[in-house]
DNA sequence: CTGAAAGCGCTAACAT
DNA sequence: ATGTTAGCGCTTTCAG
């Protein structure tokens, strides 16, 4: 009961390997529905599994799809990969997990990975994305008809089909939010601005707060690096209240951030939202983690992973390119930011 | 320039493709070091790659380990990834990823994938171990050589090798920790105790306990059901003011409930740790997200990924049968526990 | 509708 | 030290 391969199934069935391998492998060829069950049942009956890499070898693709993407202990990352997963299985295909946090300056590595193992599909998070990347892909794209799907902010310049997010109008509806509310006064908060979608969420802000303010709105945009973000929104706290600026709200880079601000407000006995109104970044698990609980922009982590995916298995199906699909934001009003009086 | 195998890289060098083989697969067999270097270089320049499908084909084994576990979205498994992915990166070796969460009672999807693409090892969680999934895995080590890792808690009867924490002796450390500071009055508390690895903290808590109170402990366990932990913690913190009993410390089933705890005992004004001591379980980033910073049971969630990879490696290069590592308990003290006066 | 046969790219005897 | 050759298990023409 070592191995069972359509050999067996075609000399149980007294049928040749072809015929068993046409019914077993769901191809659409004709078959005689009674031939069709036999196999079948003996196929079931013997426990068989077809060996994807003589299949992958022969069709000249595998049965995978790379997911790539800067790390996992993130929960837009996280959620992003519940969807992708949620959205692969029982679709015939694995996913195959690369960090690029861990593998740096080796993207080489990787590629070649993608490349010797020919993955059927590849969802990479634009903060992944590098020239050489990008290149490469395009190459993949090219030789072994891999089909590409770019997830989180577009990339200037990029040809690839992806779900995108617009951080953009995300932080610039936030700042209006808090405009709205009456607030003239607000701070900018964050920790290293190191990547991309963190660099459009600044200047979406700095693009509402210049309409109400004009130009010199650098100085309230207080970023520092700390261990952690929450330490950051934790630091910034003090500096905010230091400045002796009059400030009656803060836009935070993220939840993270949100929630250390939160806390250092509370160590200077700041009330928030009495005193002081904030709207965080993300809507991730800690935006409920704390209270009052963040109003935040929601980014729907885990469903542009499952549009992702749907997209990409849809482009295997279909041999049609994907589309790309652009997602709203959405302010979440909760309990941390009201209306000036 | 489509696709370039051994044949053209033979074919270039005036050589067969065996000897090309030889080198190229990395194999110690004798091939003169001029020899291998002209087809080192060919390759290089050709940009070949192997094709893993067919080299898998042909030695009956893929170059992927496939890690199994219920989820992503909490920074254990998170962590457990990284640590995993940090390991392989560079071993040739690439992660499968599959959440048990969502293949639910379709375990059995998982474990045919497992064996058609006749991954060389398996990393899987304690708590996505069900008796099927054992059987199916045993069967798989049987058959195709398969190196089973499991990682978390020791099932009790499993003959896999892993990497355990011990999370009895864990909770009944925080226990004893929060003893040896004077609290006699402990409240447990937690979200629903529907895992494994929950039962067991909630076991070594009564344990420790019971020697200091004897034997009617079962009132001192706080447990509801919320949307999250977290409000689990909050609405606990309610039932155990209310509960008029005079508790001076809470355990908390983990990091998530004990900073829920902490919120819900602010509202009331009641001041950790000056009026109340908490101790959390698994120093994840939510203990040193909240004021004061938790003290908690450390569970090295990334330690214990590397060490399952290390080992897993290890016999897969050695063929030697693993072993398994118990991995101890520490308790780490920040400012959420103080002496009782 | 079914079967015979070629071959995907690679490794590993078995020659030489 | 290098070459020849037989498959690994599967899909897919091409014949019947």
């Amino acid at each position: 009961m070592s191995k069972v391969t359509i050999r067996d199934i075609a000399q149980k069935c007294g049928l040749s390997i072809a015929t068993v391998s046409r019914v077993l492998s769901g191809s659409s060829y004709p078959v005689r529905l009674e031939t069709r069950k036999l196999i079948m049942d003996v196929a079931q009956e013997c426990g068989y599994v077809p060996n994807m890499l003589a299949r992958g070898l022969k069709i000249n693709k595998g049965n995978e799809i790379a997911v790539i993407l800067p790390s996992v202990q993130n929960s837009f990352y996280a959620s992003l990969v519940k969807g992708i997963e949620t959205t692969l299985h029982g679709s015939g295909y694995s996913m195959l997990l690369y960090l690029t946090e861990i593998h740096e300056e080796n993207t080489r590595h990787l590629v070649e990975s993608l490349q010797g193992k020919m993955v059927a599909g590849v969802i990479v998070a634009a903060d992944s994305m590098d020239d050489f990347l990008e290149k490469k892909l395009q190459h993949l794209r090219r030789i072994l008809n891999t089909k590409i799907m770019v997830v989180d902010h577009h990339i200037g310049g990029c040809t690839f089909p992806g779900v995108y997010f617009d951080y953009f109008s995300g932080a610039r509806m936030a700042t209006d939010y808090l405009i709205r509310l009456g607030h003239t006064n607000i701070a900018f908060v964050s920790g290293p601005v190191d990547r991309e979608t963190r660099r459009i969420r600044l200047a979406g802000f700095k693009f509402a707060y210049e309409a109400l303010r004009g130009k010199n709105v650098e100085e309230d945009c207080y970023i520092c690096e700390e261990e952690t973000e929450f330490k950051a929104g934790v630091t910034l706290a003090n500096r905010i209240i230091a400045s002796g600026k009059d400030y009656t709200a803060a836009m935070a880079m993220n939840d993270s951030v949100g929630v250390g601000l939160l806390a250092g407000l509370a160590e200077h006995r700041i009330r928030v939202p009495e005193d002081f109104s904030i709207v965080g970044f993300d809507d991730c698990i800690y935006a409920q983690m704390c209270s009052p609980m963040l109003t935040t922009v929601r980014v729907p982590s885990e469903r542009i992973g499952t549009m992702a995916a749907q997209n990409l298995l849809q482009e295997l199906r279909n041999q049609q390119s994907g589309s790309s699909v652009y997602i709203e934001p959405e302010v979440i009003e909760r309990k941390s930011a009201v209306k000036l009086d």
